[in-house]
DNA sequence: ATGGCCTCGGTTCGAGGA
């Protein structure tokens, strides 16, 4: 089994090359972030015939979230119920008995806006929530764009991005406590490439100098880790035109 | 350089992203 996760900045923009990345990388289960399409839009019959159901939330403009799965889904819900939420930022769903959170956790702005605030506030529901999940499912997956890169080798450059959104103590803290609560960043199970980066600024040529962040995660309990056999980071559809700026993160299990 | 790009909504500029 293999499960993803990538922010594809605008599904009615990226569709193309989702079915193009699933065709080359037939995965069980893609997590989509950013899909700024309201439910009636999302274009269930064109991923139905690459062999994928979806669950799905949405909204005008901004957010919106979906689990594509080949394996039937069920158990959908919306959103983190002890968080009232006007944004449409969480999905979840039970495939293959593992329970799927798929995540878009708010960017921040920068440090002291209301923004980061809310953010700060959304990741402290997040954890309160994640803790009882992973009390009713032994086998959970949090996948992602988290918005954080949680320690020093996930930035390009640690010294110019230290105390900036995405970086700061405070949001490494909130990542750092979902980890508390026992889950595992899947990709650093692993023995990785040094500079390994899932997002990109669309300026500075930034992904052809690498200058990067890995805020796309996948997190796993302890027993769902403990079967995870590979986690890497593919950044060849960033190389395509029109590309999202972020790009997808895939753990596989035995 | 307090920038540079991309997407959306709705017009040709502002907001938001990261």
């Amino acid at each position: 089994m293999r499960i993803s996760t990538w922010n594809v900045n605008s599904l009615r923009v990226r569709l193309p090359q989702v079915l193009r990345w699933l065709s080359d990388n037939p995965v069980d289960v893609l997590c989509l972030q950013e899909t700024k399409l309201t439910d009636d839009k999302f274009p269930v019959a064109e991923i139905a015939a690459a062999g994928y159901q979806a669950a799905f939330v949405g909204q005008k403009t901004y957010n919106g979230v979906a689990i594509l799965s080949t394996h039937p889904i069920s158990d959908v819900i919306s959103n983190n119920p002890l968080f009232p939420d006007d944004q449409r930022r969480i999905v979840s769903a039970t495939i293959e008995g593992v329970r799927v959170v798929c995540a878009y956790v708010p960017n921040g702005q920068s440090v002291g806006s209301d923004k980061y605030h809310y953010k700060l506030q959304w990741l402290d529901a997040l954890r309160d929530w994640l803790g009882s999940e992973l009390k009713a499912h032994g086998e959970l997956a949090l996948l992602g764009d988290l918005n954080v890169a949680p320690e020093d080798p996930d930035v390009h450059d640690p010294n110019l991005w230290r105390g900036s959104v995405l970086f700061s103590d405070p949001e490494r803290e909130e990542f750092r406590s979902l980890l508390a609560l026992g889950m595992k960043d899947a990709f650093r199970l692993f023995e990785q490439p040094p500079t390994s980066f899932s997002w990109w600024d669309y300026r500075q040529m930034a992904f052809r100098r690498n200058m990067g962040l890995r805020i796309d995660h996948i997190l796993l309990s302890e027993q769902l880790a403990r079967r995870c056999t590979g986690c890497a980071i593919d950044r060849e559809p960033r190389k395509w035109e029109q590309p999202s700026d972020h790009t997808p993160v895939v753990a596989s299990f035995g």
